[in-house]
Formats: structure tokens, C-alpha cells, sequence
DNA sequence: GTCTATATACAGATAGAC
DNA sequence: GTCTATCTGTATATAGAC
């Protein structure tokens, strides 16, 4: 999971990207009924009007800003290649966590309007919005995806146990995983207070998919 | 988890009742920016100056339908008593789905208030946050408790692994219950389609908990 | 206690100068 | 492209009759 914007110095931007920041950031603060637009005009230091001229009105340019926060993420196998099973795993649920950490406020916010079915303009097609929610159903099954190819390899290599199923076995970590995060955010908790329980929760999945000294 | 609402017919309510209970399912089902004061008054049936008689603003409301939504809810320990172990926290991670099931609105926006932080909280003190959240917090604290003194028990009878810390399993499991939740309000998948993951849940969890045969 | 009518504020959106 | 000024609708909240 890595990102790759590239940004640029506050004051050369363009105003549309200033407004397209602005509001990326001020949606995924506080939602979309609770931020006005002159809020986010203030914000990037442009005027309400400009604003309309550059977007057609205040949900097109949540849209827009909506997909600008979830191109730029994708799951980089390459990092992977050469380690053994389980590191594989530890090392796709630190750069899950990583990811998170890094996109606070985009990912409350995706949660948020998962949370809520908020897929602005209602949930009828003609919305461009459900894109962006299938970006993020798309990012997750790729997870999940990733997690059970894993499991299946180790089973193959005899370093997991082959009664498991692994497309079982990787959507309850998924869940798991969620969870933690879910219980962060929920609770106010920082991504520091929720590490020991990622780490008791790698040794407990460990424990559960090891195989028995063969 | 058992509600105890005694609920009347609708015409004869007080209109400050009717207030307060259409208040409560508007703003669970929309959140408390977009729902405006004339929808409550009209679902309530009553004129928007008569809430401004009862109330004295908008978030003063907010705050009492919250109320409302969770005082009948408790963890009834009594209806465990006399059961295995293993029985007892079977019985606790269904009745933890009924209660969400049965609760959907209010469950779903209260999982929306804390993670949009909405209402100011945190665990810690500090925060006269509402009584609301603070109510959320304790009932979460109280399952997690139970299943932590449940475990603890089995230990002492020897039908749980000792080498477990109850806390650190309790934690996780939470986290578990709550990251299928999580799922399922934002995969928009109903309680059905959750209930295998669940089931998948259980096993791995005994398997993980459970003496070998002493 | 409940209503109708109204005050006040601010939201999204437009007009038009530059 | 960017601004100031303004329109229009609707939200919260109040005044006052009954």
C-alpha cells in the first residue's frame, strides 16, 4: 500500500487544486452536510464564487474530491516477493495499518460514508459517487484477496495448516483488522494505543495457522 | 442485552413524547445535520414552535432523544447463570448481534457520532461530553468485562487455556465482534450474510480458548 | 401547551465587473 | 479566472394569540 502524490508548494498550486485540497480535507473532517463551502473557499483562500466556476455545485465538488483521495493508493506485491509466508502476512498488516495511519482523515471519512449508506445524490445509478465507494470495495477485496493467496501458498509450502480455508481465514482477518481500526477511531484512540493489540493479534493468528513442527 | 421500552399507543402520548420519539428515529436514521426541525415536528405531528416549548434548542433535543435510544438496554447477566463456559459466551456474542440487529438506526448513528468524533469524548475523563457516549463507553466496557470474568472462570475450571491473559482475549474479541459489524453497515450487507463469518468466528475462537482434553 | 406568524442567520448558487 | 455583491431558499429560534 503506498502513495504516490505528488505535491506540490501551497502557494504555486492552481486555485482549483487549492479548492480540490481544501475540500478534500474539510469533507473528510466533518463530513459533507456539516462543511460549508464557504468554509472550504476560506480555507483555500479563494472566494465562495470561485468555487462555482471551477465545480458545478457543492456535491460535484465532493465527488471530485473524493476520488482525488483514493487514486493514488494501490497494494505494491512487488515488496513482497521473496518473503517467506508469515512475514508476508506481518508485513501486508503493517502496511495496512501504515496506510491507515498515514490517510486518517480519508479514511474516517470513507468509513464514515460507508457508515451511513451517505453515497451522496441517493444510492440510483447516474451517480459518479458509487465509484468512489467501489474504489474502496475494490481496495478491500484486493486485501482480503491478497491475504487468502498467502495462506494458500503457505498451505502448499506445508508451513500452514491445510484444513483451514483461506478464503475464510483471510475475511475474518479482514474483519479483525477492520475492527481494530473501527475501535481506534470510535474510541479516540491513537494508532500507538492500538499496537499492542495488532501485535497480540499477529501471535494469536499465528498460533491459529501455523502448522505443528511436520 | 434485553430492552424494556414500555412503549403506548401513539395518539395518546404526551407531544413531548411524540417529539422525542420521532426525534430519536430521524436523527438515527439521518444524522443530526440533515435533519431539520420541521421534518421532526412533522413526523411527530405537532407544530416546530411546540419543540422550541419543550426544548430549548436543537442539540438540547439531540441530546435527549439520544438518551432515549440507549437507557433500556443492559447486559443481563442472569439469564447466564448456570451455564458452561463456552454456552455463556455463545450466548453473549448472539444476544451482542440481537441487540444490533434489533437496534440498527441507533447502532448505526452512534458508530457515526464516534467516529466522526462528533461528540466530544474519549475514553478519559475530561470530556463533559455527553451522558450519551459516556453510556456507549460503559456498555462496551461491560461486554468486554463479562467476557474477560467468563474466560477467567473457565480458566479456574480448567475448560480454558490458563496460559491466556482474559483481558487481552476479551479485547480482541471485541474488537473481532465489532469489526463484523463494521462490515456489514459499510459493505451494506445484512445480519444473514454476516451470520457464516460469525459462526467461522466461534470455532476459530474455541479452538483457540479450549483446554486439550485434560 | 399548542398554535400562526415572523425574525434572523446562513446555506448554496448566480450576475456581472475586472 | 477571480472577485464583490446579491438572490433565494430554508434553518433555527422567538413573539404572541388562544
Amino acid at each position: 500500500m503506498t502513495e504516490d502524490r505528488h505535491s506540490q508548494p501551497e502557494e504555486m498550486r492552481a486555485a482549483r487544486e487549492k479548492i480540490l485540497a481544501a475540500a478534500a480535507r474539510l469533507f473528510a473532517e466533518r463530513g459533507y452536510e456539516s462543511t460549508s463551502l464557504a468554509e472550504v473557499a476560506r480555507a483555500a483562500k479563494v472566494s465562495k464564487a470561485l468555487i462555482f466556476w471551477h465545480f458545478d455545485n457543492k456535491q460535484q465538488l465532493y465527488l471530485t474530491a473524493l476520488q482525488k483521495n483514493l487514486e493514488p493508493y494501490h497494494i505494491d506485491r512487488e515488496e513482497l516477493a521473496g518473503l517467506e509466508e508469515p512475514d508476508q502476512i506481518v508485513r501486508l498488516i503493517d502496511s495496512f495499518y501504515q496506510f491507515v495511519n498515514d490517510n486518517v482523515y480519508s479514511v474516517r471519512f470513507f468509513m464514515t460514508l460507508m457508515l451511513r449508506g451517505e453515497l451522496p445524490l441517493g444510492e440510483s445509478e447516474a451517480s459518479r459517487g458509487s465509484d468512489s465507494l467501489q474504489r474502496v470495495n475494490e481496495l478491500y477485496r484486493a486485501f482480503r484477496q491478497s491475504f487468502a493467496e498467502i495462506i494458500a501458498h503457505g498451505q502448499q509450502r506445508g508451513v500452514f495448516r491445510r484444513s483451514l480455508d483461506p478464503e475464510r481465514e483471510a475475511a475474518l482477518m479482514l474483519v479483525t483488522l477492520v475492527g481494530v481500526l473501527a475501535q481506534q477511531f470510535m474510541l479516540g484512540e491513537t494508532f500507538e494505543s492500538s499496537k499492542g493489540l495488532i501485535e497480540h493479534y499477529k501471535q494469536t493468528l499465528f498460533e491459529r495457522l501455523r502448522c505443528a513442527e511436520p
